[in-house]
DNA sequence: CTCATATCAGTAGCACTGACATAT
DNA sequence: CATATGTCAGTGATACTGATATGA
């Protein structure tokens, strides 16, 4: 007897909404223990990998980019300042805004952990093919730009 | 004059395990506001949707299933019971476990507020192709497999 | 005046460690 | 005794709302 498409009960498909949370659960469970050691968090961590790709940005806009309120990521950014992860200036072209850049420290602990994170990525696509991965991040980024252009609430 | 393919603050592609963490954050923004006239978080939500496709889980299970550990899955337990969401009886078999189970209450807030989940997966992938979309799940479920066995530390 | 940026204060949800009782 | 489940207590990192000051 054919099970209904209509009943979730035992139709054992989950939403691509929950595979995406799943993958990114246990990407975050691997990160913390590979970052123990480091003494910051995995959120912590990806801010610095955003400041060392994107320098001179500001609280705000990383804030925007990890889609949480300014204050959020304005305790991080003081966090990781008080570690001397990072330091601020004001921005003399515009002096409301305090642009954030890597120390040498920090630099030097994404340097120290990359290869861990890499390995971890790794591990992660091993059963794909190359262009399976590459598929996988081109359908990503499309899915990343589809949700980014909203209006906030 | 080529950059060096070593120098990550110049190259602006970012890791994947990076472009997986963007949409799960733009998904969890995009789903707080939809879930916000519930009175429920996106993490209670997920876990009721687990309980209505895999029925008599206990506490512990959930827990493992979202790499969390049993005391942080125990507040939220509680806090779906006290809401009337879901029930707990102790399995006649084995008398240590809780087993889990939606109520009426429970599923009707899963009835009620799937359209609008489901419209924001659409709306997610709505530039990819049916064929992009089911390759993407089944690559994202061999992530999640290949980082699930691994020891618990 | 408006908007954006940054900050301060208070609150709440979430996850953690450690200890313990109970059942297999 | 060893293992698994569930509970209780305490703690810390995180993100939120609301209010305020400053500069574009």
């Amino acid at each position: 007897m054919p099970q209904s498409s209509t009943d979730r009960r035992r139709t054992a498909e989950p939403t691509l909404l929950y595979v995406i949370k799943q993958v990114e659960l246990a990407v975050r469970s691997r990160l913390d223990e590979i970052l123990r050691p480091s003494g910051i968090s995995v959120l912590q961590y990806t801010a610095l990998t955003v400041l060392e790709r994107h320098p001179d940005l500001s609280s705000a806009q990383l804030a925007r980019n990890s889609f949480v309120t300014a204050q959020s990521m304005a305790d991080m950014v003081v966090t990781l300042q008080e570690r001397g992860l990072i330091v601020r200036h004001r921005d003399p072209d515009d002096r409301r805004r305090l642009v954030l850049a890597l120390t040498a420290d920090g630099q030097k602990l994404l340097n120290r952990f990359r290869p861990k994170v890499a390995a971890l990525e790794e591990e992660m696509v091993a059963s794909l093919s190359a262009r399976q991965a590459a598929e996988l991040r081109r359908s990503l980024g499309a899915c990343r730009h589809a949700l980014a252009d909203h209006p906030p609430h």
